[in-house]
DNA sequence: GTCTATAAACAGATAGAC
DNA sequence: GTCTATCTGTTTATAGAC
């Protein structure tokens, strides 16, 4: 557990960013948590628009990694966009908690310039990854041959990010599996 | 223009939740805005968990307000779709303005209990409004038979709070507008 | 209903010692 | 790299006069 400062003033920023809100956590809730001075932690990130932009660079990584792993997995791509949505629902949809990169865009007013290319670069790494999703089951025939995977891949990362942020809000717990069961439901072959 | 100060408190709250987030404005700056001191807006909300209820009760009438006008267009129930996504791109998505409740549900710590429910009755009142004009277009042959409105409705919703809140950080301008037009090509007969 | 005044806590950020 | 100390401004909220 010799985790650095830095990983793990990140790793405290994620969690509650996507918990919370980037607004709703300050320098101090960081330092309470890890043990450390505010002071500190603006050595390690000048300001809070630094903090945000290395964490959408540090959730694009992980993201990255999760489609990597998906494309190991011995199934279709309906298969794989499945295993996708459960992992999702694991890394951020568990207890009400929301992507990383869709709390952010809600307080974009504290992203910077450069941070908001980052978060362009994550929606369109999760964009593409979909319609990689998609036309692998195009081609193996899971997935239904109306589906355009451009298209469909754009309107499916809105509606997970969507479904994710609604089910904030909604009491019922099943709210966002029932959600993500749905765009499934539609892409089946 | 005379309207009261209660009205004015809210617009210009509403106006800055959709902006910036609901813990990114102060009830300072609303008294900078309508020349009124904090602690009179903390006479009509004691509280700014109060301000929240209060704030969704008001969208969800406009809301309503939108669905009414739209069942009173002569058209079929994809051109009334069509019609409600026009009207959203004005309302909540100008200018990367976002929905109200989406937002909300963003900040949703900020949120007291009754404050929850209504959101929660937002999204149902959305969710039914877009069943029913689906319902529609499934009687009068413009959306496609096999569409399943209830389910259908689900999606759709969590679509448009994502594209909505994605449009946020994706510099791209269009992005909004050609997202909902994906979902209308898809549900097209 | 609106004001003045104030509380009590917190925000992001910086200077300089070690 | 981390600390102490501090700055400057902000926050939500309340008491009490008018």
């Amino acid at each position: 557990m010799t985790m650095d400062t830095k990983t793990q003033i990140l790793e405290s920023a994620e969690r509650m960013t996507q918990l919370k809100g980037f607004d709703a956590f300050s320098y101090r809730d960081i330092s309470d948590e890890i043990g450390i001075k505010t002071s500190s932690i603006h050595y390690h990130f000048p300001t809070k628009a630094d903090l945000a932009a290395a964490l959408v660079d540090r959730y694009t990584l992980i993201f990255s990694d999760i489609f990597a792993s998906i494309t190991a997995l011995k199934t279709d791509g309906l298969g794989r966009i499945k295993s996708l949505f459960k992992t999702l629902r694991t890394v951020s949809g568990k207890d009400k908690n929301f992507c990383l990169c869709g709390m952010l865009s809600a307080d974009i007013h504290a992203v910077k310039a450069s941070g908001k290319t980052k978060l362009n670069h994550f929606f369109t790494l999760f964009e593409n990854g979909i319609e990689q999703l998609l036309k692998e089951g195009a081609a193996d025939g899971s997935v239904h041959n109306t589906i355009r995977p451009k298209s469909s891949a754009m309107e499916i990362v809105a509606a997970v990010e969507g479904a994710m942020l609604i089910a904030r809000a909604r009491n019922d717990e099943r709210y966002l599996e029932e959600t993500l069961d749905i765009v499934l439901a539609r892409l089946r072959a």
